[in-house]
DNA sequence: CGGCCCATTGAAAGCACTCAATAACAGTGG
DNA sequence: CCACTGTTATTGAGTGCTTTCAATGGGCCG
């Protein structure tokens, strides 16, 4: 089985990396992120490095502080990335969904945790192994350099969010970046199904549970949401969503 | 002059590079950031592609929104980096001095703006000609990942900072961090020198600068640190500045 | 010495937070 | 299928931290 560690993972073809890549080739994530950087010839040596994992709802696979031997590549689902302060104080910095390449962010040790938000599965990587991997395919550490730069942009456009925007303008911030995500050519007005609770959100938008409520509320009461059961919120003026979210008024 | 634009930069040993390659080997930053990953020999590649400038106080030399043709190195002072809003808001996404390199934090236009704290020197790359660079020395390729997974590190801090933290709080860490960023070894009660003013202090914290000056005097009534004239804080009492930074009672 | 800018301090207001109660929902078992 | 139950979300009232507005103080430079 490709989980079992104990496969013999060096060397160009050998079975392991044969049904690894079989499976990458299926993968969710094959045309996207990391792996769409690799033909399908030459994902037998990404495979090879590759374990895949699941986890569960409530699961969590990144600890903070723990020795940051592994990156992992989302193949299906949402899982959260968040900070703690030891008086229990939490700041979500990021969510991540299928195709996005976590473990970047970090020095010797995690500067963060991960939890999946519901059942996930995902890909490990050996920090070294991969760092091998680099020599005989740079588009990789390429690719790596573009996620690592776009994070960046992502991380200064929510400090610009948690250090200077109102409640509302957060939340509206937040909605518009999701639908971006989630179907960038979608019809903007479908409805969004977000897995994440309000207070997962709050967290995200450093806020409480309470003025993410009131927030949706004031945004609802002007007919620019709807606002669903389970989790899901329709975008009903999308141009005023951007410009709220922007402070364009 | 190896800031003339004219100059023939092509190839692997030519007058201007020779004239760089000096300058770098002689750069104050030659053995912090980018450049220290290269030996003395190398340094003629990365010197034929560079372009040494500097700005004077106030002055912006990265605007948002334009396009993102240039990375920069900064040799020597401090500079900050940027975001605003329409209406004013403005939230200052870092400090960057001698060996920090700037902009990677970019897709096709730059996400932030820069501008000098104080007289800056610093490089410019040209981004294409940068890449190049890439093929003949992958460890350079390998150093702005390291550099841009740090940079991701620092920022997560921050949102954790501007999402969670109170003024006290912000104020201490920045402190604290100032201090293990300018002067690692040194003494840690040792006065600061900080190169930029309360109004930037409070756009870094995302608070104002009625709130950063009484965060300051709270410190200072409890003899945690010391406030002199032009911008020097002396830290009285280090452990506790990093106690009350990372909320730890 | 005067003017200007920056920083500090005080008083009042505002936005988000806390506390509290109600409502809506999801999952469970009868 | 529906009542039950625990969880999650909404709404209201009051508090508090930070902001806003205003005035004073201090340093730098002409």
């Amino acid at each position: 089985m490709p989980d079992d560690l104990s496969i013999v993972r060096r060397g160009p073809i050998n079975v392991a990396a044969e049904l690894s890549a079989t499976l990458c080739a299926k993968c969710e994530a094959r045309h996207v992120g990391l792996c769409d950087a690799l033909d399908d010839a030459d994902l037998h040596f990404l495979a090879g490095v590759a374990r895949r994992s699941t986890a569960n709802r409530g699961q969590v696979f990144i600890t903070e502080g723990d020795p940051a031997r592994q990156f992992f590549n989302i193949n299906h689902g949402t899982a959260k990335l968040y900070k703690d302060l030891p008086d229990g104080r939490r700041q979500i910095i990021g969510f991540v969904s299928t195709g996005d390449f976590v473990g970047l962010a970090a020095d010797k040790t995690y500067g963060f945790s991960a939890e999946a938000l519901e059942p996930i599965q995902y890909c490990r990587f050996d920090r070294t192994e991969l760092r091998g991997v680099f020599g005989r395919f740079p588009i990789i550490e390429r690719r790596l350099l573009d996620v690592a730069s776009h994070e960046l942009v992502i991380a200064q456009e929510q400090m610009l969010l948690l250090g200077r925007k109102t409640a509302v303008e957060r939340v509206a911030s937040f909605l518009d970046g999701w639908r971006n995500r989630a179907a960038p050519c979608a019809n903007p007005t479908a409805a969004l199904d977000l897995p994440m609770s309000r207070s997962e959100l709050a967290d995200f938008l450093g806020l409480t549970i309470e003025t993410v409520s009131r927030a949706l509320a004031a945004l609802r009461k002007q007919n620019i949401v709807s606002i669903g059961s389970d989790h899901r919120i329709a975008i009903l003026k999308p141009t005023r969503l951007t410009a709220i979210s922007q402070a364009a008024e």
